[in-house]
RNA sequence: GGAGAAUUGGCAGAGUGGUCGAUUGCGGUAGUCUUGAAAACUAUUGUACCGAGAGGUACCGGGGGUUCGAAUCCCUCAUUCUCCGCCA
């Protein structure tokens, strides 16, 4: 949620951070600070209201108490009329505050000055590729059919005991899922990152808090029964930790890490890009989560880019970084670099990770705070990736490291799978 | 799941209808004293919002209610502890 401040001192900074969203919200800025303004001016008339019926209640407890019963009787007569008067403005008040916040609630992130304007996909910059990818003769069978050849992933299994896109793994794809993710989180504590192994599923307060609630209610599982929500990433139980948080001063850098499933409902997608591992409705993922000051932001935001590349390289993977261009960027997100793999058997770029500064969006809505030099109350900034989401980098290693003997593990996890090549016998 | 008890400021812990944003202790901060430190003493020490300011308003687990007036009474939800039941 945008800070109500920075509409009223920054309008046109916020406009034309939105307009790289292509969405032109002059409208809605213009209705909040009228709403705003009155709302200002509700609030001091109800304050006031009250103050007068303090004070007299405050003397009606004193003639009480000094026998005058009958002066204090009048009194009481008094404050039926300012009773009613208090109400009355105080259900205006109200009814402002929750159409601004709803207003409020419906605008996305201000997206910074790097972010380059655009509708869709086409309009990322590509900023920088890295590595090489097997050539597509060398390459050519897709995941899902090695995943068969192996005894790897079972597709038909997951739809039969679940549904489509709860795929079963098995045997060496097992452990090289579980190769990965020991992989990612050992990295990820190396670079200082604590380790957490957190709820599966958050109430509403926790997906308000990351922005999933109200915008994303669709995306997420729910459980009516004990109106739960599964998580769609271990960003909302992660960043919820620091949920109506004051931090005692700006000595701090907080860096959090876990490993957790991932459930998305992905409503509305279909067709060849929901193939094999390509979207799932539960996958595998480490993700990395950071609280900074303002300050330390994009230093931090730098750091988790190189974090991610370094485990790209390790892997072996071809890769390339986009910035993402204002419409492709998150609701949530002032902005984000997302981390693509080439697959040689799929001629595909497949999206891997994805790196985003939140600035006060989250932290706003998450009242997560710190207290600055001056012991000012100020907004925490928030920023996560992912290091890395497992399925496509399971497609890409799976297909682009296959030989005649088998598929290849990559050096930086054979230690942990026990293994170096995925064979017929397992 | 059943029964009982509890939830108050950073912590401990008073407060059962009015002068309580809340006694007190510990802790924190500043000062006095001291060569320095400790001790002692003194002062200060929650958050948010409205207001140009003076000042005001709200908050005693969350929500609702009774009352002129609620930390205090009522309803409801949540959480914690104890006992019982069930169970990986």
């Amino acid at each position: 949620m945008i800070e109500i401040q920075r509409i009223r001192e920054q309008q046109d900074e916020v406009l034309n951070g939105l307009s790289k969203r292509n969405i032109d919200a002059t409208k809605e800025v213009e209705q909040i600070l009228i709403l705003d303004k009155e709302w200002r001016g509700q609030k001091t008339a109800l304050q006031n209201l009250e103050a007068e019926l303090n004070s007299i209640s405050k003397q009606i407890g004193q003639l009480f108490s000094a026998g005058k019963k009958a002066e204090a009787q009048e009194m009481k007569a008094k404050t039926l009329e300012l009773k009613t008067a208090v109400q009355s403005v105080k259900k205006i008040e109200e009814g402002l505050e929750n159409e601004i916040k709803s207003l409020l609630y419906t605008l996305p992130n201000v997206c910074t000055s790097d972010v380059p304007k655009g509708i869709d996909e086409s309009a990322n910059e590509i900023i920088e590729e890295h590595g090489t990818s097997p050539s597509k003769e060398k390459a050519k069978t897709p995941h899902w059919d090695l995943a068969k050849t192996y005894n790897l992933i079972d597709f038909e299994m997951g739809v039969k005991v679940t549904g489509a896109g709860f795929p079963f793994y098995r045997g060496q794809g097992a452990r090289l899922q579980r190769a990965l993710v020991s992989f990612f989180l050992d990295e990820a504590s190396n670079a200082g990152y604590e380790e957490y192994v957190s709820p599966l599923m958050v109430n509403e307060n926790s997906g308000k808090g990351t922005g999933q609630l109200p915008d994303k209610e669709g995306q997420m599982y729910y459980i009516p029964a004990d109106d739960l929500y599964m998580i769609p990433t271990a960003e909302v139980p992660l960043t919820n930790i620091y949920r109506d948080v004051l931090l005692p001063d700006a000595n701090f850098s907080i860096k959090l890490t876990g490993h957790t499933p991932c459930f998305r409902r992905e409503a509305g997608s279909y067709g060849k890009d929901v193939r094999g591992l390509n979207r799932l409705h539960q996958f595998e993922k480490v993700e990395i989560v950071r609280i900074e000051t303002p300050e330390n932001a994009e230093n931090a935001l730098q750091e988790m880019i190189r974090h991610v590349k370094k485990l790209l390289e390790a892997l072996g993977l071809q890769y390339r970084v986009l910035r993402l261009c204002g419409g492709d960027t998150g609701f949530a997100a002032a902005i984000t670099y997302d981390f693509e793999v080439y697959s040689a058997a799929q001629d595909k770029w497949l999206e891997v990770s994805s790196v985003s500064r939140f600035d006060t969006f989250q932290s706003n809505r998450l009242r997560l705070r710190f207290k600055d030099e001056n012991k000012k109350s100020r907004l925490c900034h928030t920023l996560n990736g992912s290091a890395l989401a497992l399925p496509r980098i399971m497609a890409a290693l799976l297909e682009n490291n296959q030989c005649a003997e088998g598929i290849k593990i990559p050096e930086c996890l054979t230690r942990y799978t026990g293994f170096e090549m995925i064979t017929k016998k397992g």
